[in-house]
RNA sequence: GCGCCAGUAGCUCAGGGGAUAGAGCAACGGCCUUCUAAGCCGUGGGUCGCAGGUUCGAAUCCUGCCUGGCGUACCA
């Protein structure tokens, strides 16, 4: 809707500036904006407002030179007025309305390949495989997941990537705890790690483990065999998990490859060889002041094992010798930290990292009876995403953690999320979905058939009915812009409001009435509606059921 | 102390230079002999945290302050 009107009010403006009425260069940037009240036209510019100082004229002359400007052979605008105190307000006429219902039932209403030819990387979960995801991991998996939908709908060419920490303290860690339950399974004294994990599944590894070996397990000096066992199970789990919520990788990349091939020595290296980092106490460390970061940070711990951010520097030095053209990132908050100073620590090393886009999401606050639960993976603390999906399923909970844009803390409250699922607003977009299909089936069973011949949209006349089609027009907008800001809840606040506009039709109009003529044009936009609905379900991965 | 994020209706949150600040939930009152009432219509509800500043115009941008979350680990 808004590429029609922008084409249009560009052609006014050079046909306005040859003519010699507007003198202002450059031209501001052209917004439109969707007027609040639907009285004040369809599409508005401030335009001319934002001339005013060059052209030392009132807005309200320069927005009336430019309506006068402009060159609508095709007959799309019914009027464009000045009002306010300068507004340029463009109200479309009915053709253009049907032409937009066309579009959508021949499926062309989607948004434009903004992101045709380009590469991206979308890097999210990327979870320690230390335990089940939680609700935290949730929100990250969604994010990451819809916006990685939303760029592939405007022709991205896009690689879902999870970065597995399979190497590290913390994964022995892992094996110790596997380890501590399984000898104490087979009676032998095993004293439980300082601060290890403690989670029920670790049992269930270990008792799986002791099956399957059964008492050779106590010959086992090493921690090896149990932390393999824990993270191979472990991370199917997740695999698992992730599925539910119809989420799949393209690839997953391991931690302890970049051990295995030496890059993590070789980033180490040429920090040292540019000066970035030295030796202290024992360890090494990366030259914070240099880098613009607060203090030094420790890159090797004094054991001689790497802190988390050496590898991630690695890591992400992988990304760009692989020349996305952009990596987006998902990261809960708690990385703020650290994705500045792999940043910075990129810059140092000399690359380019203006392609790297990080997510920053809040956390999650979970309560449940008013009362806000504390969660900790190591003490077994938590809600896990397993758990959420039992009690609401699938789609609740994709839609939850995208009603909210990244930078709000999301509130998930339990009791309401489980037991007035009915509420959530997911129920009320599917359900407009529904009711169309509803619909279809009644037609069928009536023996009624709809076809388009020529006219019959133009009996689409009531406010209500406009307000539909007004809304199914701005979805290829609503879309990119989405995509370009990487926030899909634009989307869910779009669809909900494209529900309620559909509901309010449906309320107020029976569709399959005895005047065919009336019936059909109804019927095709209940029908484009349906598309619409379905196709931006989609984008958060929420299914569109035919009935409820 | 420093850094990032937030503070908008009773609650949860959209809006993030532009017209009279919106939605859902909660409260109250209406609407099913007719395609799904998981719906619709109506009513009430606001110092947009506070104070300055920039601007023709500020909930929106800038500065300071207050409150909350998260960081500020030789945890990841």
């Amino acid at each position: 809707m808004k590429k029609r009107a922008k084409q249009l009010i560009e052609r006014a403006l050079s046909n306005a500036i040859q003519a010699g009425k507007i003198s202002t260069d450059p031209i501001p940037p052209l917004v439109f904006e969707v007027p609040k009240d639907a009285s004040l036209g369809d599409l508005a510019t401030p335009i001319a407002m934002a001339m005013a100082r060059t052209e030392r004229r009132p807005p309200r002359a320069i927005a009336g030179d430019i309506a006068a400007c402009i060159d609508d052979a095709e007959g799309w605008l019914a009027s464009a007025e000045v009002a306010g105190s300068g507004y340029l307000n463009l109200r479309f006429h009915p053709r253009f309305w049907h032409r937009c219902v066309d579009e959508v039932l021949a499926g062309e209403h989607g948004p434009a390949a903004i992101g045709a030819g380009s590469r991206v990387l979308v890097e999210f979960v990327s979870a320690n495989p230390t335990g089940p995801l939680t609700v935290g991991h949730g929100r990250n998996a969604v994010l990451g997941d819809s916006i990685a939908r939303l760029l592939e709908a405007t022709g991205h060419e896009v690689t879902r990537e999870y970065y597995f920490n399979n190497a590290g303290r913390q994964m022995k860690l892992l094996g110790e705890s596997v380890r501590a339950r399984s000898l104490a399974l087979l009676g032998a004294e095993a004293e439980f790690p300082e601060g290890g994990y403690q989670g029920d599944y670790i049992a269930d590894i270990a008792a799986r483990l002791v099956a399957e070996r059964g008492a050779a397990l106590r010959q086992e000096t090493g921690v090896g065999v149990f932390k393999d066992a824990a993270e191979k199970s472990i991370f199917a789990d997740i695999r698992a998990t992730l599925e539910r919520l119809a989420i799949k990788f393209d690839r997953y990349f391991n931690e302890d490859t970049l051990y295995a091939d030496g890059r993590i020595d070789a980033t180490l290296q040429e920090l040292r060889d540019r000066d970035l980092a030295f030796d202290r106490d024992g360890a090494v460390w990366l030259r914070g002041e240099r880098l613009g970061l607060d203090k030094d940070r420790v890159l090797v711990k004094s054991s001689g094992e790497p802190a988390y951010r050496l590898p991630d520097i690695a890591y992400h030095r992988d990304k760009l010798a692989r020349s996305y053209h952009r990596n987006v990132l998902v990261l809960g908050a708690d990385h703020i930290a650290e994705h500045q100073e792999v940043l910075a620590a990129l810059r140092g090393l000399g690359y380019a990292t203006e392609s790297i886009h990080g997510i920053i999401y809040q956390f999650v606050t979970l309560t449940r009876g008013g009362v806000q639960v504390k969660m900790s993976t190591r003490r077994a603390e938590y809600v896990t995403v397993d758990e959420l999906v039992d009690d609401v399923g699938s789609d609740v909970v994709r839609f939850f953690f995208l009603t909210r844009k990244a930078d709000s803390h999301l509130e998930f409250d339990l009791d309401l999320a489980k037991k007035q699922s009915a509420d959530n607003p997911v129920f009320y977009v599917q359900y407009a979905h529904a009711r169309v299909c509803s619909v279809e089936k009644q037609a069928a069973s009536q023996g009624l058939s709809f076809a388009l011949g020529g006219d019959e949209l133009q009996r689409l006349e009531a406010p209500e009915e406009v307000a539909v089609v007004r809304l199914l027009a701005q979805f290829g907008d609503v879309v990119e812009e989405a995509a370009a800001a990487l926030e899909p809840h634009r989307v869910v606040f779009y669809l909900i409001d494209l529900a309620a506009e559909f509901h309010r039709f449906y309320n107020r109009n029976r569709i399959l009435v005895d005047d065919h003529e009336l019936a059909t044009a109804r019927y095709f936009l209940a029908q484009a509606t349906k598309l619409v609905i379905a196709d931006g379900l989609e984008l958060l991965g929420v299914g569109a059921p035919e009935s409820m």
